[in-house]
DNA sequence: CGGGCGTTTGAATCAAATCAATTGGAGTGG
DNA sequence: CCACTCCAATTGATTTGATTCAAACGCCCG
């Protein structure tokens, strides 16, 4: 289930068609589940908007339908985390529920569909439904399992390999939602990417250039945004040769 | 909510004893609540065994009665990456909801006393018992809580700072769970705390060095596994001084 | 066309990792 | 009880990867 895992254990690193599928069709059946059970108000959102701030009382979770948004942490003194992106069929907000107040802002990054569920009509559709407390839970579950891949990530991996690492999570990500990955437009800034990733946008800009270099992306004639990914594979790869640096000659 | 925020909302910044005797309420209603609804098998085990593996199939969480855990992520290529910490009343194995298995070892820190709580169990009793169901929510609510807090700490600070806050979020453990915690009994290694941190055996040695060094902390006198901590408040400011290079004199 | 922001790239600096040596406790067995 | 071993921890010297500081470039938009 973890993403490099999975690639790992393809023949050729190739994105798993058969996985991904029935990721998008369990996207796609929560959301008509959700849809039809609770009637959610819908929000549209554009980039920048503010989704629900740190602070504000918890009420509701939200879904993302479209589009795509990041989750930031502000600490007390005044640092500035992301600490999650998502995309569609994601839940948003479930660091409320047990302090009654979201712990995080949810800003839209991009021109998004936003449905609002209210937490305890959630609840209490649970009783009568428990296919969505299923889908309530393993959505729960899903993102503890991503947050500690990105610990793992800013734990073990050098600069350059978190990039790619980050540029996979990200191609996967599409994948399993059934949209093209092979190119990704970037919505993000090299300084958001850095702060992602817990490194400058220096950093985050020369790891760029050094995949591009290799081949393992490339870019768009016309701006630094829209990277292509001819072979996810070939990140994984990459992320190897930055961890054996001493084994190059093996045949 | 977040621990640092706490603490720097505090007028000394001394622990809010109120909010840790609530906490520790919380636990003790949440254990009790478990304990007559369900009946859960008990599992005694001792320091370094294994509670479960990440592969096997998921079909129980697991609540710490008492005692002390690791969780260890293990990535494809060989990486292990300890991603949480878990104290009496904490529940382990979310992950493995989504996935059907577990994604993470849990392995005992200390004598422990497990609680075993069938899943399929667990739902059927939240349909009679909704209070069941809100303290699941709200530990798994609080888990993806901590986690951001553990990226954020890694991405954002310095080695040093982060040892401190490590040592803070320890404390802060200890008190909300009525616990004393002026007086911390490390049951890890430097290593295994580096690996927790991200950062090497040696810079943790050397940052705790410099803590008592500057008396934040204190050592007993035999062993350097004790650490006395006199004041929480002292650990905050730490961090916050790391923070602030350029910022000393000023009045 | 010019201003402003995001990005790239280079050079210098710095924090942390690595390499290496030593110390200190805990446990074992004579 | 002491000698011996083993492993964790400390501390110093050196190297290295990433940050910082700085300059230039390119794209978008008014």
């Amino acid at each position: 289930m973890f993403n490099a895992a999975t690639a790992q254990a393809r023949p050729a690193g190739r994105p798993d068609d058969a996985e991904n599928q029935r990721s998008s069709q369990r996207i796609a059946d929560m959301l008509r589940l959700l849809g039809e059970t609770l009637q959610p108000a819908r929000r549209l959102v554009r980039a920048g908007d503010v989704i629900y701030r740190a602070g504000e009382r918890f009420q509701n979770l939200y879904v993302l339908n479209s589009g795509f948004c990041k989750i930031v942490n502000l600490s007390a003194d005044g640092r500035e985390q992301v600490v999650g992106l998502k995309f569609r069929g994601d839940w948003l907000g479930f660091d409320g529920i047990a302090s009654t107040q979201y712990g995080c802002d949810a800003i839209a990054m991009d021109t998004s569909d936003v449905w609002v569920i209210g937490y305890d009509a959630l609840l209490q559709a649970c009783l009568g439904r428990p296919a969505l407390m299923t889908v309530l839970h393993e959505a729960m579950s899903r993102e503890i399992s991503r947050d500690r891949d990105s610990l793992m990530s800013v734990c073990t991996l050098p600069a350059d390999a978190r990039v790619a690492d980050f540029l996979r999570y990200w191609a996967d990500s599409l994948a399993k939602r059934g949209l093209r990955c092979d190119q990704i437009t970037l919505r993000m800034t090299r300084a958001e990417i850095g702060n992602y990733l817990g490194m400058t946008l220096e950093t985050v800009s020369r790891a760029l250039s050094r995949l591009a270099r290799d081949k393992v992306i490339g870019f768009a004639e016309k701006g630094r945004r829209d990277v292509h990914i001819p072979d996810v594979g070939a990140l994984s790869a990459f992320v190897q040769r930055c961890l054996a640096p001493a084994a190059l000659a093996v045949h």
